[in-house]
DNA sequence: CTGAAAGCGCTTACAG
DNA sequence: CTGAAAGCGCTTACAG
């Protein structure tokens, strides 16, 4: 930008007829002592006004030496629009309390050292703290020049002293499966991702405690594994389905919204109706299927927005004890697992007992 | 962040035993003369290397007056998830000349002074340049203290002497149309939709004109609007299929891919095969839905990342010259528009002649 | 109550 | 070939 020459504190000052240290001092509202009256106060403020004096961030940085900005790094954006809300509530976290965010996506960056670079780059620029988000639930390798106050979001690192905030996977499982158990079903499915992710494993383990906690044992039978797209839902929803009428569930805890989606159309091709043959509660509330879908889907969402205002906080170090950060397990790091909350829609139907 | 103090280019000085002038030419790589002998050279990289020395970019912003930084400013995000590649795009464009980019929201921030606040943040940061978008389509009212110098990034500003950068709306929905006629189809439906926004009037112009390119009279019956999503498709697509028989079109192409997937599900209702007795053109090649559709639609995909990245060259001034600038409607203005690319995909039979 | 001065960490004429 | 010095625009002890 060709930079029209912006009036300085240096200008101000003469106009006002003060030294740039009252200037500065009047426009900052500095308050240590009465100091400067008010007639003076007023002469400056109209000055600074007449003008259109904006301070410099920059000079102001390099003397104060800390920026007012945070690095939000994130990984994996691409694939997936969960990116939005947490990025978007990080943002305004950021904003509420004075700083900036630098975003940088690695998405493109391949090789350990160039993803330092980019990291580097932001050190440069003095970021007073980092948020590595990632976009799914996953445990990463944290890149070494990251400091110690990063704070993970959405994922955990394999090492360091770092703070991690993560879905509460394990529990939002359960209590999926809960409102299955709760509409009187037994013989509840749950259709798997193939893929040996952080979020698959978690959710597993709570299908099971959930049933275990009401008595109910797990079928293997009723557990099958897909790929974690539509047409996994499909085909794996499909098998389930055919299974011999006395063991087939009478209702599916889909690992996410899209095979609950494909689940709903292998549901259809039997000619079976949700929630009346078959009950279904998916994982994500994704935006644009799980409410759209017919009928709309009962789901856990995930709380992208609140993981990323929470980040923020932290990367900050603003007072998060709101939360519980349990100790991680490695040395010195922590971990805050936040809630999935519950979105009851229509596919979900009491079993006539 | 604690800020351990990192080492400065005086303290590489003293190791090197050279002046900063020195070291700031040798780490800088300037080359205006030959200089600084190899050994000398050396001498201050290892020393450099040694004390792990970063520049400041601070100082160095401050210095040179400009802060390679550029004000990423967004509104509506939350509701889209076409931010993600625009964004995404637009950090990658920004990365690979060196600059960073400051992402900020206005989704929360109401009132036109907020707005102007958020951007004099950006603008006492000194950023060298602004790219505003909006994520869908529209005409913008810009915030008064923009720099002329911003990028519109899929909208354009009502006055002003700006940039935009926006789909060609009017030129695709006419290629979608003539997908439709290339196969056979003469009988094709408009699934519009109600609210008067740019897109959609754009839409029905090019609808219009591809139907008046194949001497095909519009019929007016054959146009429908509806809210632009799912349930608008079931209700909209529903009132086209209900058509007697004879005036029923044999293919329809929709507003949004939403509405395409609430069209499906209104086929179906009827015991209407898609594509078998009903073709559909969607729009918007929307991730997880667009694709995965029973079967996958074919449609029109909005060149976000390409307008990202262009968005960031033109912030920079860099040549931008592979795409046409046309003159835009406001005095000074001018306006690029991006092509939009069929997918093809299996929502379209020829109709037997 | 107010100002002169130092200094944040760089770059860049300029002089030698 | 190399360095001393000025200066980017601020803030902040310190002195008066």
């Amino acid at each position: 930008m060709p930079a029209i020459r912006r009036s300085t504190l240096k200008d101000v000052a003469e106009r006002a007829n003060v030294s740039v240290t009252t200037v500065s001092v009047v426009l900052n509202g500095r308050q240590d002592g009465i100091r400067v009256p008010d007639a003076t106060r007023e002469r400056v403020r109209r000055a600074a006004a007449e003008l259109d004096y904006r301070p410099n961030q920059t000079a102001r940085n390099l003397r104060q030496r800390s920026s007012r900005t945070i690095g939000f790094v994130s990984d994996e954006v691409t694939t997936t629009p969960f990116a939005v809300p947490m990025l978007s509530a990080a943002q305004q976290a950021a904003a509420e309390n004075g700083h900036l965010l630098f975003v940088v996506n690695l998405d493109h960056v391949v090789g350990a050292d160039l993803q330092r670079d980019a990291i580097d780059t932001l050190l440069q620029h003095q970021v007073t703290g980092f948020v590595f988000a990632c976009m799914y639930h996953q445990e990463i390798e944290p890149p070494a020049n990251l400091p110690d106050s990063t704070v993970f979001l959405n994922c955990r690192a394999r090492s360091g002293p770092f703070r991690s905030i993560i879905p509460a996977e394990m529990a939002a499982a359960a209590a999926a499966v809960r409102v299955l158990l709760d509409a009187g079903h037994r013989r509840i499915g749950y259709l798997d991702d193939t893929d040996a992710i952080v979020a698959s494993k978690l959710r597993l383990k709570g299908y099971l405690s959930a049933l275990r906690e009401y008595d109910v044992t797990p079928d293997p039978l009723l557990r099958v594994a897909s790929q974690a797209t539509v047409l996994g839902g499909v085909t794996g929803g499909g098998a389930l389905l055919d299974l011999p009428a006395d063991v087939r569930p009478t209702a599916i805890f889909c690992f996410n919204d899209r095979m609950a989606m494909g689940l709903y159309r292998a549901a259809r091709h039997r000619g079976l109706s949700v929630p009346g043959d078959l009950s279904i509660v998916g994982f994500d509330d994704q935006e644009y299927i799980a409410s759209e879908l017919d009928p709309p889907l009962t789901t856990m969402r995930l709380p992208h927005a609140e993981m990323g205002r929470l980040a923020i906080e932290a990367a900050l170090d603003l007072d998060t004890e709101y939360v519980e950060w349990k100790r991680g397990r490695t040395k010195g790091s922590t971990v805050a697992m936040l809630d999935c909350p519950v979105v009851e829609r229509e596919s979900v139907a009491q079993l006539p007992s």
